[in-house]
DNA sequence: TTGAAAGCGTTACCAG
DNA sequence: CTGGTAACGCTTTCAA
């Protein structure tokens, strides 16, 4: 015997469809017997509404696609967990998509879910480019990017300021009386986590007076473990003098931490670094890692808030720029403490 | 202007909708020439079919829920890319579930899913109790488990054995040249990951005439950086003579290692310690940790073939046992090393 | 307060 | 090879 229809309840219960539709949705059109009575032979039945009948007569499935270049890593665990929180609590289930920064695989991701039908969009840590745009248009959906922004600046976001919190990551470190700071970062060209990092970098020396010497930064495709071995000892083989270090990403930094301590340099006694996004290695790390705070989860759970907001008031949204902080560890050293205070 | 329908490519092509429908769907019942002519007005007309009203007739949504204790851990990540990579290959899509192994949020996913339809089910490193199961039985849709089994034992699993892994690793230590062999472990009476690595971990002792003593087992709630850190505590008040530590994550190992660094106990020299799980932790730690590796992608991946094999051919599932080994970095002493052989 | 029936977009059967 | 039509399970008018 197949599952219960809305149509088995209906006659079982001596009454028609459109009565315990009604009541299954609306607060009116029945008598609170007949209400009380259906609802029995529901519970007895053990019937549950098809979702798929209704979203195909809604127009609406109560479900949203969520973009990612790589779900395996922290950062992406982190920020679903925010957004699976917040839809979950409004009923609304979560597609994930692993587009591998892929042109081809994110066409072929935003095709296969209109043909879902869902009812918005999540795009995260990645660039919205023109043709996504103009294919997510045609959808006609709302979307949020998290961690990114669009090439065609329509489209909100949830993000922190990456350029200030660059500048705020340095500023420490000059604050703590370091002069000599090299940088580990990602690829310049990246518009997201390269470029706006950098820039921040620049200024806070700048503002400093202190000279921005190119190959003071170094990086090596992206922003992981391995990157930062090779641009770690391509620093250190030109400025071996540095006292700090700025490193583009947690991975990054613990990655120079980790070669440090491989060539006897010790962290921060001889050389601070700091670290960005706070993810949970920055806790596990040795000694545990100062590093700029995003506030992921948060991060997640706001978009989809906004999301939700847009695909229900069918308002087009405002973008949020989240506040950073400096999460203190012990990674860097105070070099204008008294003489004998250690780190 | 609304997004086309089937109806309107029929319109426009000026043929049925049944034929339209068959030339999407089926190799034969049209002439290669209207074909042909349907599927540039398709194109034309920017067509996608709508899934949900093929949901609907075909009662199958090509998409399956996966259930998750936690999502934002690097594991859940790991397992989900598996899972993703070949979901996505079928066209499948993945809806996922944060159930905080809470039982009253798992029933209300499990309903949630229920009525969106979807065609299978993944439950991730959480026991399977006897209601789930029944209640999955009651859905009638294939079910498998990762990390984890049923307590009715009937529905098929991918996991690695856990107590041989356990055994592998503390005979790994022990072939090393230690015989006085702690362990931080979970809460024994987790069946998952707590109870098998505790038998595994008795059994090598045992099997090597080595004295298997209760306190020189500790665990604090869970599987965690923070548990590892009063685990260890306790572990190294009654016992600072251990040579060797066999933890039960890779969090837990990190975070032994972290305590030995801040009290001047180094590892390996003089505190050798193997990990479980090889998440990408272990290559970053200082010094990287020697582990029990899991291929928790590969499981995601196997599961998920598993799955769709049952959800198409409607048949029961087998188990699969996946292989386990040491991943061996630099986190172990070899006592029997010539007096001059370090690590 | 209630029921009949149309329709959401698709597939599949049955005629022709 | 092709078209008409019932059906999937539900919501929503429109009448009663």
């Amino acid at each position: 015997m197949n599952r219960p229809t809305i149509k088995d309840v209906a006659r079982e219960a001596n009454v028609s469809i459109a009565t315990v539709s009604r009541i299954l949705n609306k607060g009116v059109g029945y008598s609170e017997k007949t209400k009380q009575h259906v609802l029995e032979t529901i519970e007895k039945m053990g019937y549950h509404p098809n979702a798929v009948a209704r979203g195909l007569i809604n127009k609406k499935t109560d479900s949203i696609g969520v973009l990612f270049p790589n779900v395996s890593g922290l950062i992406s665990a982190q920020i679903l967990q925010g957004i699976e929180e917040v839809a979950q609590s409004h009923g609304i289930s979560v597609i994930v998509c692993n587009t591998a920064s892929d042109h081809k695989k994110t066409m072929d991701y935003l095709t296969f879910l209109q043909e879902k039908q869902v009812d918005g969009l999540l795009f995260i840590s990645q660039l919205l480019t023109k043709d996504y745009r103009e294919f997510i248009k045609k959808m006609g959906v709302p979307i949020i990017t998290i961690s990114a922004f669009s090439e065609t600046n329509d489209v909100p976001y949830v993000k922190v300021d990456d350029e200030a919190a660059s500048y705020d990551a340095v500023r420490y470190l000059i604050e703590k009386g370091h002069t000599d700071i090299g940088m580990i970062s990602g690829p310049p060209t990246d518009p997201l986590a390269g470029h706006p990092r950098i820039q921040g970098y620049k200024r806070a020396l700048r503002e400093a007076d202190l000279p921005f010497i190119e190959t003071k930064m170094t990086w090596h495709k992206g922003f992981y473990f391995e990157d930062g071995q090779v641009a770690f000892q391509k620093l250190l083989k030109s400025h071996p003098s540095i006292t700090a270090l700025f490193a583009a990403s947690d991975e990054l930094a613990i990655s120079a931490v980790s070669s440090a301590y491989h060539l006897g340099i010790r962290v921060p006694h001889q050389l601070s670094v700091i670290g960005y996004d706070d993810t949970k290695l920055a806790k596990m790390s040795i000694p545990p890692l100062t590093t700029v705070s995003q506030p992921f989860e948060e991060m997640g759970a706001q978009a989809t808030k906004k999301l939700i907001d847009s695909i229900q008031s069918r308002e087009p949204n405002t973008s949020l720029t989240m506040p950073h902080r400096i999460a203190e560890r012990e990674s860097v050293k105070n070099r204008m403490a008294a003489p004998n205070g250690h780190v």
